[in-house]
DNA sequence: TAAGATACGATACACTGTATCATTTAGTTG
DNA sequence: CAACTAAATGATACAGTGTATCGTATCTTA
């Protein structure tokens, strides 16, 4: 389980450094991601929410407060899968670059990582002998994690 | 404009090894995918199949025939797009691995690379660093092709 | 030719996401 | 505090995408 509370805090005090507003919906969507390890596609995310609730969660606030997490960048969009994960770095004070990801194809979750700079560097070579100038990319990575190996095995 | 009646007959030859059939309609969407440049969805592939046909091709058997052509590797899905584009290697005899793509923001033409083994190697190791044992991956890198660069410079 | 498998046509429908309206809430200013 | 403005939310309708399913046609093989 985690410890939403913290996190949702420093999620709260960075909302005041930038002069905008955690509202309880927002707070609510934000909450059912921390909770989760997966990714969420945007109706799975009005089902947690009403399913501890009373005050239904229309899919279409879902969508819109989505859209201002992601700006945020307290979440991200998975974009291979459509489905949404709370940032892993809300605690944080830094920003982050790009993110990447790790997809586990048997238990869903998802890990978000940091590609070393060899590995960019790698890539951005073999695009520019395609013919390709700038990349700007979200890699997004779908393997086996350790557990399901080991479960598995 | 592509030549796309050799490449055509040269999927047709792989068929026959494969003891699968290429039919009318089947070489009907290919041929719409070999001339294109960009990845097309499935419904603009059956609009452009009704364009120049009086036949018209449902969008269910556009799904369909998608199916079958990915499942023979002769067209590729941009997981990130969700759309369609033929394989770059129609017209070869060796069998290809997971392919990796550049998709160019500006005018959504698509390079199908290979990755130099030591970018996968890095991105392995990242994996691993993670917890995320054996990684297979598609890449979908969007950026800039240099003909955009140019056209916008 | 008959039987079975494969491919295709057609309809209905579920799911996802957007457009657009009204309504409420929060923040600001006189 | 009252009035105004902007932001956030509620609610409805709808478009696009993909699937389920059933019936029909075509091909293959004995």
């Amino acid at each position: 389980m985690v410890n939403s509370k913290n996190i949702l805090s420093s999620v709260e005090e960075k909302c005041v450094e930038r002069g905008i507003r955690l509202t309880p919906r927002r707070r609510q969507v934000l909450d059912v991601l921390v909770q989760e390890e997966a990714a969420l596609s945007a109706y799975e995310i009005a089902q947690r929410c009403n399913a501890d609730s009373d005050n239904p969660m229309p899919a279409m606030s879902v969508y819109r407060i989505l859209d201002f997490l992601q700006e945020q960048q307290f979440v991200h969009r998975l974009e291979t899968a459509n489905k949404y994960i709370s940032c892993s770095h809300l605690s944080c004070a830094h920003e982050h670059l790009q993110p990447q990801f790790l997809i586990c194809n048997s238990c869903r979750r998802v890990e978000e990582i940091d590609l070393s700079s060899s590995a960019v560097a790698a890539m951005a070579s073999a695009a520019s002998a395609a013919g390709f100038a700038s990349i700007s990319s979200q890699l997004e990575v779908n393997g086996l994690c350790d557990r399901c190996v080991h479960a598995n095995a």
